[in-house]
DNA sequence: ATAACGCGGACTGATATTGTCCGTGTTATG
DNA sequence: CATAACACGGACAATATCAGTCCGCGTTAT
C-alpha cells in the first residue's frame, strides 16, 4: 500500500507483454493468467490505460489489447498518471493561515503563493515524476531482454499460440519461433 | 491521504515555530494552540522526533520541545523519515517470478537482482528524497521569515510569553520584542 | 500535594486499496 | 442464428492505513 499501488505494477507488467508480443492482441484473461494475478482486478486496471491512449482495445470473441503507440513513446509517468489520476504527493492543509496569533480571515502575507513548505514538497514531487518521465517502456522492456535467455521469447510465443486455440501444429513450448524473438 | 501525510505536515509546522521560538521550550499543546490543530494528534508525532534526535523534551510542569540540532543541520528528508519511518514509493510483489511459463520454482534468471520496473520506482524515489534532503528547516524558515513584517516576530513573543503565564507586565501582543526578532 | 508536562497503548471513524461478482453490449465462430 | 469470449461498468466486501480521541503512567516545577 504504497504511493505506486499494485494496480500500476499490474499494469506496468502487461505492458511489457504487450510491448513484446506485438501482432495479436491479448485479453485481459490472458495476461492475468500469464503471470498468475487476478483476472478481475486487471479488468478494472486495462479500461483505465484505454482511456489514457496508452492501448487500443478491441471488442468480441478474439479481442483483446494492443498497444496503441510505440513502446518508445509510452513513459512510466504517463502509465502511473492514467491508472492512479495524478495523486499528489503532498496534500497541503493550509495550517499557516491558523495562526492563533491571526485574526478571522489571517492576512494576506500569510496565505498569499504557495506555502512554503508545500513547495519543497512540490519540488520533490516533480523531481520523481522527472526521473518516472524520462524512462519509457521500451526502456524497461531493454533490462527484461537482457535477462532472459535466447530461447524464451519463442517459449512464450508457443505459450500464447496454444492459449489461443491455435490448433496449428504447435501444441506446447520449445518451438522455433521467428515472429517475436529479437 | 498523500504519501507524505499530515503527521509530517504538522511536524513539519511545529519545527518552524521550534526554530524561530530559541530558548524556551514549548510544549505540545503550546504548539497546537498556536497553530490551530490537535493537541491530541500533535502528541503522537514529538516522540518520534524525539527519538529521531531532532527535539529534545523535558518532562514535568514548564517542559516542552526544543531542538536537538541547529536548523540547518535538520534536513526536511530527516524529519519526513523520523515522522513516516522509511516509507517506501513502491512495494514490488515480484509479479515476474510467477509467469506461468516457469515452473516452480522459477529460473534464476528471472529472479535474480533487482525487478526492472522496481529498480524504475527506486530511482525515482531516490530522486525524491535527494530533492528533500536538499532543503533544511532553515532554508524553509528562511522562506517564511521573508514573508512575515517585521512586527511578526514580536507578536508571537508576546503571544507565548503570555500563555506562559508570565505575568510580567505583557498581557496581550504588540508590545516590542528584542529577543527573537531577527 | 497538585497540576502541567511527556510517553505509550487502546480505541474509533473515515478513506483508499484490493479484490470479487454480476449485468450489458459487442463480435468472431460453429 | 446461437453461443462463447471479450470489454466495460457498477455494486459490493475485506483489509489496511490514516487521523484523531481518550486514558493511565511517571516526572517535575510550583
Amino acid at each position: 500500500m504504497a504511493h505506486i499501488t499494485v494496480s500500476v505494477e499490474y499494469g506496468l507488467h502487461c505492458l511489457l507483454w504487450l510491448a513484446e508480443s506485438d501482432g495479436k492482441p491479448l485479453s485481459s484473461r490472458d495476461l492475468a493468467d500469464l503471470q498468475g494475478i487476478s483476472h478481475s482486478f486487471l479488468a478494472k486496471i486495462f479500461p483505465k490505460l484505454e482511456k489514457a491512449g496508452i492501448v487500443h482495445a478491441t471488442g468480441g470473441v478474439r479481442g483483446g489489447y494492443l498497444l496503441a503507440r510505440a513502446p518508445e513513446d509510452i513513459s512510466v509517468l504517463q502509465i502511473v498518471d492514467a491508472i492512479e489520476g495524478r495523486k499528489p504527493l503532498f496534500d497541503c492543509q493550509e495550517i499557516r493561515g491558523r495562526c492563533a496569533i491571526f485574526g478571522d480571515p489571517p492576512p494576506d502575507w500569510a496565505t498569499g503563493g504557495v506555502c512554503s513548505i508545500h513547495l519543497v514538497m512540490l519540488r520533490a514531487e516533480k523531481a520523481m515524476r522527472d526521473a518516472l518521465a524520462s524512462q519509457s517502456l521500451a526502456d524497461i522492456g531493454q533490462m527484461v531482454a537482457n535477462k532472459a535467455p535466447p530461447h524464451f521469447s519463442s517459449d512464450v510465443e508457443g505459450w500464447i499460440t496454444a492459449r489461443l486455440g491455435g490448433r496449428l501444429g504447435k501444441s506446447s513450448t520449445s518451438s522455433p519461433g521467428e515472429e517475436v524473438c529479437s
